[in-house]
DNA sequence: GCTGGCACTCATGGTCAGCGAGTGCCAAGT
DNA sequence: ACTTGGCACTCGCTGACCATGAGTGCCAGC
């Protein structure tokens, strides 16, 4: 009973199983794949497959069902990354090259993403760890009011408005309004969003007594414009691709869609999908930490421009999944769009 | 046969399958709800419902369900808008004073509404054809880059990075970029994003020919940024609670999951909902022109501070819908947030 | 115009038998 | 030591059949 006979029916069993969603028994096997063995030799093999935990039968009469771990050697030793086709590249290219600013360029990734594996697609939005100040700019509005605009480096934007005691339309407070503009700009521009606030801690000190009120209340506000800024969003398309196959199999759509509108689930997955080593990661049935997902599994990787990895995007679907190309179609994408990011 | 009584049991099977998603007999009927009068009266008043297209018998010898026009009927006449307790009121406000920013508002106010009503909660981002622009920014990036922000006074931010022939880096080019934030602030600050467009028309002329080019390149872009602003965007919550009257009832949820993605379909939804004077509007099953929300409901009003209405808000739930809740949740909600939204 | 009664319809649920895909195992072949 | 053909067995699935009962429509009497 040679060992390699035995992975070649396993990949068999996956393949036929994602194909056709059914159970597969030895003689639809044999039908579908050159083996080179009769049907009772694959007997013999799926046997010692149940053994080892690759394989279960629903039932007694039916036929085999990769478990987890059947799916899991599959895609680490059984499948290699299926290569996308050159017109599939430059259509993804050319669909992504159309964005015009970054939340368009997110909303068309997730959405090509979703309708090239007609599955859930999930897509962090660029992660700000590492991204730094392009700007700081401060806009009166009415006298006591002011607001605080935040421009990153990724180009996206945060504002606040305080109130102020200050009367910022006199002279005077124009004056101290331009001064702060230009000295918090000196200091945070360039810096990353986890040291601004530091670098800006003692800026008070260098203002009139009468105004550090004023200076305080604004760096609380971009303080918190700067922690807000940092918390990571996530947006999501291809929902409706958990009905197709609810139809197939009774996957439960419920928990699932539950679990899809805690963003933070959605935030860990990606998260932890960076920890992995490699390029693509996947995460199957129950190697997956929440309940509700537990039969299905995501695939998914990072990207960012250059060795600034910024964030993570993939998929997520049934166990039952055909690995190969998800894979290749998460990792092209993951590709095209940090090729755009770099600008 | 009193049309007052037919009247009450067409109430009385509208609230009992509301209740119990099975249709309802006669006898069931007179169990629950004192009418006074036998079963066979009842079944008289019901043949004459069936015979006016209010009710309907999913098979011969089953109980009657509504038609979308019954529930019509019962919306139109039957019932009235619950209102709510104290005590809820004020959860919704406390629950929406928590809120940081307008983006924290929209999101805060959708998951609230798809809890309340278990159901799909959708909200329109706060329409800017009526609001005004608030401030214009110019923020040089390096010699040959420009990034232009728009701040409007609902909050929103847009913003765009054109490239430039000119160096900005200069004095010169310094000066010629003040110039321009003074002059396009003076004109388009406090006009309304439609209008905004039209009264920056001439400014190329007031500068320098050498100049013009520049001027004309930072136009064009605002111009596309005032419409982009202008581009409407929707939010939704709550989508697993379709999962759950998928179990109850035979709701393809499939289509439903479909309609929801195109957020367009959700815009117009929410957009034709305006149109009609009622506070809250209704539209039930096939009064839906979409396909694939056929046998759904949507309860949805405007929101917005004092005079300026500005969007729409509601929820998309199955026929079978508690009407009179679901309209006093969606009411309640869009009261408050339109008082947080008036700051 | 309401009511009780009655015959009729039909979806639902249970039982039962036949079918067939699929298995496990064994004895024989290479 | 594997592989193979054969064979008995398991068990889910399907369709037929039947009993049940909720619910209806209609009619004659009050």
């Amino acid at each position: 009973m040679s060992e390699e006979r035995r992975l070649a029916v396993l990949r068999a069993i996956v393949q036929d199983y994602v194909e056709t969603s059914e159970p597969v028994g030895s003689k639809a096997l044999l039908e579908r794949h050159q083996l080179g063995v009769s049907a009772a030799t694959v007997r013999n093999d799926m046997a010692a497959l149940e053994e080892e935990g690759l394989i279960a039968a629903p039932h007694t009469s039916a036929g085999r069902v990769p478990t987890d771990a059947g799916y899991r050697l599959f895609v680490d030793r059984l499948s290699s990354v299926k290569p996308m086709s050159a017109a599939e590249r430059s259509a993804i290219g050319q669909f992504l090259e159309g964005a015009v600013d970054l939340d368009d360029v997110v909303d068309r990734t997730v959405r090509l993403l979703a309708s090239l594996t007609r599955q859930v697609a999930v897509m962090q939005y660029p992660s700000l760890t590492r991204s730094s100040v392009r700007h700081i700019e401060f806009v009166p509005m009415g006298s006591t009011r002011l607001m605080i605009v935040l421009i990153v480096n990724t180009g996206r934007v945060e504002q606040r408005v305080i109130e102020t005691t200050h009367d910022l339309s006199t002279p005077d407070g124009e004056a101290t309004l331009g001064l702060l503009r230009a000295k918090v700009n000196a200091r945070a521009v360039g810096a990353r969003l986890v040291d601004a606030a530091d670098s800006l801690g003692s800026l008070p000190e260098e203002f009139e007594p009468a105004d550090r009120d004023l200076v305080r209340a604004v760096l609380r506000s971009l303080d918190d414009a700067l922690v807000e800024e940092r918390e990571e969003r996530v947006v999501l398309a291809g929902t409706s691709n958990l009905a197709r196959v609810g139809t197939d199999f009774p996957l439960t759509i419920g928990p699932v869609l539950e679990a899809l509108e805690q963003h933070v689930v959605l935030l860990k997955l990606l998260g932890t999908a960076r920890e992995t080593s490699d390029a693509v990661s996947v995460r199957i049935g129950h190697e997956n930490p929440f309940a509700g997902l537990q039969s299905t599994s995501v695939v998914s990787t990072e990207y960012g421009h250059g060795s600034e990895l910024v964030a993570g995007l993939g998929v997520l679907g049934p166990t039952r999944m055909d690995y190969p190309t998800t894979m290749a179609s998460v990792r092209a994408v993951a590709t095209y769009v940090s090729r755009i990011l770099a600008q």
